[in-house]
DNA sequence: CAGTGGTCTAGACCACATC
DNA sequence: ATGTGGTCTAGACCACTGG
């Protein structure tokens, strides 16, 4: 995967070619393009988008690691530099890749910065000071999907799936009870020790434990009331008032990969939101 | 403002002139440049950027209108039209103006389609669906702004304000209770038959009625316990569980011009958020 | 048809990081 | 000094819209 990929007919240094869409055979060589000539345009830049997520998801380039320099990817992808940097600029904007000038453009981590975790972490203090909560993962067992948890995961019913229970404390108040499902075929192996053993955030451990990288979600927030169970944990009455937060978290390709709800206290803390 | 304006020092058809850096001096004679010549460095695609912004912030272009076009901004800024397309770019994304092939660029709009409202609603249906809510004026009084209003409106404690409440119906179920606080000086002559003559989203209305556009906001998710009043508005019973959503507002120079609390039933809606 | 934004190229130089 | 990403230019052609 280091000699040139040809996309189009053109010659490197020939005098003129056809930017896009003249030729549309010539144009997508390598990029399936439907048995009609017809109006399907993907310019050149997604094409190379698709291509580095392609080899991004098959492990080419590892979490953390740089990926080639643009003129490098220029030259093997037989475009322009600012063709290829078009494609990186929103690999970078989709959080999937991160630019460093002077040094490189690298895969994006869940493991680095305690900030970046804040990412799909939004419970933040009323004070509004940043606080990273302390985890504490109470149980794991396996389990059967139900129809909700299937429907999400988009697998079948009755499919096994793995359960993990965990509490997040803030100064030592526990905060928010979360309740993780996911589908056991991605995740072989996973044991309270080997979670307990491992150092930083949730999402570091799957993406470095079981090469699972989360890429984003979708939540859906609503108000409830605690059940006796939930109460005790969060040490509040029975009834109080909480927020339901489910998520569904997807990896490459739109798959689903993770469904989690989680029971959120308001006493000291919210669920923090920007609209742009 | 329709003549060519000189960001540096650099004529056209010059042979060859220095992009950036080189000369500070030259390079912001109309931006404002600290007193030292240090590591201040503004790309010139950012200072475009900024005129337009200013522009747009004085009226120059309505929101709905187009701007003038690329070649045309470049050509007045004398600068290449990839660099006005880079300012223009980023303040697309922003959601500050919205570019349409073969059209043109406009300023954004809170009053053109039903979609874009609900950039900044983010209640959506269990089911999925998109429904639009219908709105009604409940009442509208002066008032002065508390502690907490003047502190989330930057304005002081005593400051005239004016407030909205107003309840939310989907499908006719009355679903969201908001309390609507703005600073009076910028919506001087607000009354209710004024309000209730208008056709559209309140965040429309604030944009025709007194020029006032939401650019961002930021929210605070919570979940409390319906007081009687509200229990009584929203049809549930005191003490039920209710997300408070907590919003302030910002137009240009993330100036905060609206503060507002919403309480929500979470029957048979949510509030939807994306993580990415 | 002309005008708009959208894509692509080739080349230059700057800012930053590293050696 | 070298290599990386970041900015800027100039010019070409394509896709889309509307007269």
């Amino acid at each position: 995967m280091s000699e040139v990929v040809t996309l189009n007919g053109f010659a490197p240094g020939a005098p003129v070619r056809t930017p896009h869409g003249a030729d549309v055979a010539a144009q997508t060589p390598l990029l399936a393009t439907p048995t009609s000539v017809g109006p399907t345009f993907h310019p050149l830049y997604q094409q190379i988008k698709a291509l580095l997520v392609k080899q991004l998801e098959t492990g080419e380039w590892q979490p953390g690691e740089a990926i080639p320099s643009e003129m490098e990817l220029a030259a093997r992808f037989a475009v322009s530099q600012g063709t290829v940097r078009k494609a990186i600029d929103e690999l970078a904007s989709d959080n999937i890749l991160i630019r460093r000038q002077g040094k490189g453009t690298f895969v994006a981590t869940h493991t680095e910065t305690k900030s970046s975790m804040f990412r799909f972490l939004r419970i933040r203090r009323n004070d509004g000071q940043d606080e990273y909560p302390e985890s504490e993962l109470l149980e794991i067992k396996r389990a059967r999907a139900s129809a909700e948890v299937a429907r999400a995961l988009e697998i079948a019913t009755g499919d096994s799936v793995i359960q993990l229970r965990r509490v997040l404390r803030y100064s030592g108040m526990p905060t928010v009870l979360d309740e993780i499902t996911l589908p056991a075929s991605l995740f072989k192996g996973l044991s309270k020790e080997r979670f307990d053993a491992y150092e930083g955030s949730m999402y570091g451990f799957f993406e470095t434990e079981f090469g699972v990288r989360m890429l984003r979600a979708n939540e859906q927030v609503r108000a409830v009331a605690a059940d006796p169970n939930t109460a005790e944990v969060l040490r509040v009455g029975i009834g109080s008032p909480l927020l339901s937060v489910e998520r569904v978290a997807y990896t490459y390709g739109d798959k689903p990969v993770e469904f989690r709800r989680g029971l959120c206290t308001t006493r000291s803390h919210h669920y923090a939101n920007e609209l742009n």
